[in-house]
DNA sequence: AATTTCATGTAATTCGTTACATGATTCC
DNA sequence: GGAATCATGTAACGAATTACATGAAATT
């Protein structure tokens, strides 16, 4: 079986859809392009997109010309076509693959809201229907909420035995997470009154600049740890 | 040689210096009091402790193994069954423990910046010596300042690529990385503030005033709530 | 009396990393 | 021709979770 990862599995999915790629791309594109995703090692990703094949969500494509059995006819020549550079395999997602993928967007377990989930499911909300959209913003808050009550609770409860350190790591997580909260609030705001209401076509971007004041964080801690074979190194 | 958890033992081992507690006990402290640990699980905790008695850190305590155990007399013994009644275990430190504790403490290697490991530093702060606590601060903020370069760097690249979505994930990851920055910055020259307060040579007397820190951190404000339990599941 | 909370553990499983191998291509 | 980077994999291990199993004490 494969019961893989859940959040690398999506988001492979997520990457292939907008474009076929080979598995070292697809590396370097979830830990930087998708900045919210952790280093992932070949370890994980290879043996992944097998899993994958295997169930029919992708097929490979091999650049090589040496293998008798190329099947499916593919157009594309192992030259030329690729800007300059050519790869061993290429993943493409199949049709069921797509229709996989779909099924995963509109599933929103309670999963959805945690943490890592919460950012994958995030980074491909351009691919997502509006009403699941906010169901996931709003299950994201909730989770929150009740995260902040314990938090409070807790602080309640031991504020006097603890010295000032402990303290204040305790106030700054609060902080942070009472910022995400403020974050989503503006999301979910953003959403009702219809911001854009866009199809899943990359297109311009109404950006308000880096500098807004949006504040919150979603993606807290453990985000990228250092990695041995990191690009941008 | 165990090496076992890393964030765990040294968890353990920093809460059981203050004073012996039992498992469950133990748990439920690093989940609430220590309010930035990720909740650990039994599963994970029991082996740990185990280890941390083999390898002569901790010594278990039960109810008294000696006949009459029951500490403040009670009904005790009602099991008629055998084999004594499934105690309670108090694990305490030993003097080897204690040791090997300060040991990890002083001890500033490169995990030390990362995320857990930071988190788990500070909360036993409190135990720390001025200088190492120094060393860790400006650790991590070098280590954030890393990653925000190369978030950066990664926006740059992929500005016109990405959709409004993917591009917002990104930037509110990096303003909570500028946030953290920003804090530490605070809490560095707090540090530097409240070191020789008095007439400051730079050596003199070592001693080190871990309770009333004069730099002071920035204080937080009430939260009063009674409360019923809490556990993490 | 029944339920909840306290308390301790084990086995199987999941998720992911490190370290190891290998080779092709590009840049200098 | 040698280094760096691109590219693909595997085996061994690591850390932690879940689900299971047990039982005692306190509450209701």
């Amino acid at each position: 079986m494969s019961r893989r990862s859940g959040i690398l599995e999506f988001a492979v999915l997520g990457l292939l859809r907008e474009s076929p790629m080979h598995g070292y791309e697809l590396r370097k594109r979830l830990n930087t392009s998708l900045g919210i995703f952790r280093a992932f090692s070949y370890g994980t990703l290879y043996p992944c997109l097998k899993t994958l094949v295997a169930n029919g969500w992708l097929i490979e494509e091999t650049g090589g010309e040496a293998a008798p059995p190329p099947a499916s006819g593919r157009g594309v020549a192992s030259t030329s076509s690729l800007a300059g550079r050519r790869a061993k395999i290429v993943y493409r997602l199949t049709a069921e693959g797509k229709e996989h993928f779909e099924e995963l967007l509109s599933h929103t377990g309670p999963d959805a809201w945690e943490d890592e989930h919460f950012a994958a499911r995030f980074a491909f909300f351009g691919q997502t229907e509006r009403e699941v959209r906010m169901r996931v913003l709003e299950g994201r808050r909730s989770r929150l909420e009740e995260r902040l009550e314990k938090m409070r609770a807790s602080l309640a409860r031991t504020r006097e035995r603890l010295d000032d350190y402990t303290l204040e790591l305790q106030r700054h997580g609060m902080e942070s997470v009472e910022r995400e909260v403020r974050w989503l609030n503006e999301l979910i705001e953003s959403e009702r009154s219809g911001r854009d209401q866009r199809r899943s076509s990359p297109e311009g971007s109404t950006r308000h600049d880096t500098s807004g004041e949006t504040g919150g964080l979603p993606r807290n801690r453990d985000n990228t740890r250092p990695d041995p074979s990191d690009d941008t190194k």
